[in-house]
This record gives structure tokens, sequence and C-alpha cells, in this order.
DNA sequence: GTAATATGCAACCTGGAGGTTGCATAGCAT
DNA sequence: ATGCTATGCAACCTCCAGGTTGCATATTAC
């Protein structure tokens, strides 16, 4: 096996604390406003939202733990970040996933065929 | 916006649930398994675990509610198969995220170098 | 200097996720 | 006919995710 596809598979631990963080309909509309590029504070990203203040903090910590968003303190506001790497990363596992798929499809066509 | 595109980003409550479903490890697991292509059987899958068939039954329930495996019973056993669609899916939306934050990139850099 | 704003921290509540055990039942093997 | 095998169902336990409220503190605005 290559280098980079044991990689791939040895690093599952690591992949599902990822998917567990997109896994939540209010952490996906976070990540829907930061992946537009624009860096957003707390209270930015509260407005509109039915939550409070201190929910969408606990909801932005569960994606920095992951690596999907980073903040920095600037004053006195925190300003969070997107981050690709963990979702390129996912992407990547997926393709791996739907590969594996399509090729056990190609052997069972070829079995049935010859 | 195009049908298309409206569509993957109305949908995202329903992706919400497909990414808790692979937010864990075990049935990561049993993804890496059952998208080999050989539907399998409970007892099968539960072999090589250190838990439960009960456990490991509940958590194909989970797969199976958003569509990421289905079951057919035959004879006493059921047996669990792949279905790709779920994880199609959401491999669009995170490419439609990724492809989001490059544009925001680029308008940045263009923004810069003007 | 003072008031308003943006966060952090902690305590607390509730429901559901993830596991287990025990028991019932339907198919298979012999 | 009978015993092993594969599942289903239900009750129960523990822990943590997701929310809230209340209060403290650091910045910024006036």
């Amino acid at each position: 096996m290559s280098p980079a596809s044991r990689n791939r598979i040895a690093r599952r631990q690591t992949r599902a604390p990822v998917f567990a963080a997109l896994g939540d309909e209010t952490r996906l509309l976070l990540v829907a406003k930061l992946c537009r590029g624009q860096p957003s504070s707390i209270s930015e990203l509260t407005e509109g939202s039915k939550l409070t203040r201190q929910a969408i903090t606990k909801h932005l910590r569960v994606l920095e733990r992951v690596g999907i968003v980073h903040s920095i303190r600037a004053g006195r506001e925190s300003r969070f970040k997107f981050n690709p790497e963990p979702i390129k990363d996912i992407r990547e596992y997926l393709d791996l996933v739907s590969a594996q798929w399509d090729e056990a499809l190609s052997r069972l066509k070829a079995f049935v065929e010859q």
C-alpha cells in the first residue's frame, strides 16, 4: 500500500470528530457563512439566529477543536476564520469510499459478463 | 442561482444527519467494510469488534435511517448493503463549500494586487 | 470617567446517544 | 424433532451534547 493511502485509512480515528462537527445544522450554517471568506465575530455570527450567543460560542468551539475554523482575539472581539484543511481531508476520504464502491461494482460487472 | 445550486444549499437540513451518521468511528468502520461491495449480515459485521451485536445493530440502523446502507432480510439473516447516494450528496456539498472558499481567496488576491 | 459592547466562565437542566443484559422467535442443520 | 444460529425487542444505565441564565471582565465609544 502506498504511504499516502495507508495514511488515509489509518487516520479514520481523527476524521470521525470532523464529521461529527459537521453533523449539526447550526454548525453547518456557521460553516456556510464563514466559507464565504469574511472572518466574523461571535456577535455577528449570532445575528439572525434564534440561539443565544453562548450557544453559538459553544458551536464555534466545537468547529475550532477539529480545525474547521480558528479564532484570533482582536481587541474585545474574537474573529473566527474558516480553515479549509479538515474539510479537504474528509472530502478525500469520501472520494476514497466512493472509489472503492465503484471498483466493487466494476468487478461484479466484469464477473457477470465474463 | 441555478436550480441545482439552490437545491444544494436548501437541503442543508437533510445533510446534517448524514454527517452525524458518519461522525462515529464504529460507523466509519462499518462504512469502510460495506463500501468494498460485499453485503454482510449483522453477525459478520460484528466479528472482530469489541462491541455487542446489539450495539452494532443500532449503528447499522443509524446508517440505514440516513440511507447510507439498506438492509434486506434473507432467511434468518438480514444483509446490509452500501448505498452511495447520500455520501455522493455530501461530497458535492463539501465541494461547494471548498469552491466558495477558493473564490473568496481569489477575490481577496485580486483586490490586493490591483 | 462612564456607559455600552463583546466575550469568557460556571452552574445547571434535559434529552438522547451509545452500550449492556435478558428474553423471545424464526430459520437451518442434522 | 430438536438444538444451534441470527435477529428483534425492550428495559435500563451513564454520560455528554446542546441550551439557558447569571455574573465577571476587558475594550471601546462618548
